[in-house]
DNA sequence: ATAGAAAACAGGGAAAAACCCTTTTTTAAA
DNA sequence: TTTAAAAAAGGGTTTTTCCCTGTTTTCTAT
């Protein structure tokens, strides 16, 4: 038995398998203690009221149903500001690195790290208050000197279309289908070409699968 | 401690966390002992040869670089008969839980199950020789039902050709890429259309995608 | 109430994509 | 060597896409 405090973490992943793993691993490691896991934002939130201890740390994966690791991260930062959010996804995107960190997470780790990267982490954000692997320092360099990551923002109409436009119909029936004149969709279509730097109906498909926007 | 004997696992996934993590919850179950994780197909040949003591069952991932889940999954079928082999992965297309079933898998497990699933998938495979959760049974009555899943077959450039497609090049373009007369390029654009029953470049282009011909 | 902005709508014209049918060249097989 | 099949091109037409430039409608803020 160690007389060290054990310090408590808790996991926030839709995927059960890997929640419970992860959960194993985390206790294996010195000094550190899963209280729980949950599903997504909400049951987080369910849960940290249910129980009297609150974590230090929090692992978060971002795609979850229900409540995402975004919204969970801005929750969060209202109303836990003590505890320490580290990210743990598969996703490197860059702008989504940038969006968590500064929404207040305090790491960003991939999924495919080694164990001993995770338990270094943990440690690390207990005693300095972060933790920023080499990947991440470099995203973060990288968007500083490539200022174009201005994610553009989107009508909601136009998001209806670039969904459509990710299957076989043509504009025609897009237009049908939207209750709007192949003109009015025309216009759609160039302003998006403009604005997210396309050539052509490809370039718009790859955008918006790239993006999440439309799923296949 | 316990009588009973303990029943080797060996676990196959590129990725080094999930693998440490699934190797704890493994080896929390009753009767079960990892003897050991490997990166690919390549990492696990390797390793089998290694090690002196066998695994009964494997779990084994499909996406990873170097061998991938299918060409292992053949390599094993080919030299380890013995060894039963259970696919965990997140992959849910119906194409691949057939082709992984009929080179000798003895059951297809996603990743987003419920920890007491893969204790029940490993005790079953022991005891039966296989296990079929409900989703994996599903998917094979369908595919029977639906006489459809006969994939089509490729040639050479016509992958290439469809590589290309799925980017904002015109087909004049792609076809000075790959040396050929701007009226070949319509000859494989025609095949594909008829062969994949796509009516433009935009099915064309989620074709690729699904089928991990073209990744974006 | 009204100016300004955004959204919807629209015409003309050029380029690309899609479609269909035919021909030559290569390759492989009988 | 003839035959057949596959690969590569060509000609020509229709449809869709793309791009530029406008007008009308709708909404919103002062």
């Amino acid at each position: 038995m160690n007389k060290t405090i054990s310090h408590n973490i808790v996991i926030v992943d839709d995927h059960s398998l890997f929640a419970s793993s992860l959960e194993k691993l985390v206790n294996s490691f010195n000094n550190f203690n899963v209280l729980y896991h949950a599903k997504n934002g909400r049951d987080l939130q369910q849960k940290l009221k249910d129980y009297s201890e609150l974590p230090e740390i929090i692992l978060l994966d971002l795609n979850m149903p229900v409540m995402d690791g975004f919204e969970t991260m801005e929750w969060l930062h209202e109303n836990h500001k003590k505890i320490k959010v580290l990210v743990l996804t598969m996703e490197d995107d860059e702008g989504k690195i940038l969006k968590m960190l500064s929404n207040g997470a305090k790491g960003y780790l991939l999924k495919d790290i080694h164990p001993d990267k995770l338990n270094e982490a943990l440690v690390q954000t207990l005693e300095k208050g972060y933790y920023h692997s080499e990947k991440v320092a470099e995203s973060l360099l990288h968007s500083l000197h490539s200022n174009d990551t201005e994610k553009p923002t989107f009508k909601e109409r136009e998001i209806d279309f670039m969904k459509l436009a990710c299957s076989e119909m043509t504009y025609k029936e897009i237009a049908d289908k939207m209750n709007l004149s192949p003109k009015t969709i025309d216009g759609y279509r160039q302003d998006l070409f403009n604005k997210l730097d396309v050539k052509n109906r490809v370039g718009l498909v790859i955008y918006a699968l790239k993006n999440d926007i439309s799923k296949i």
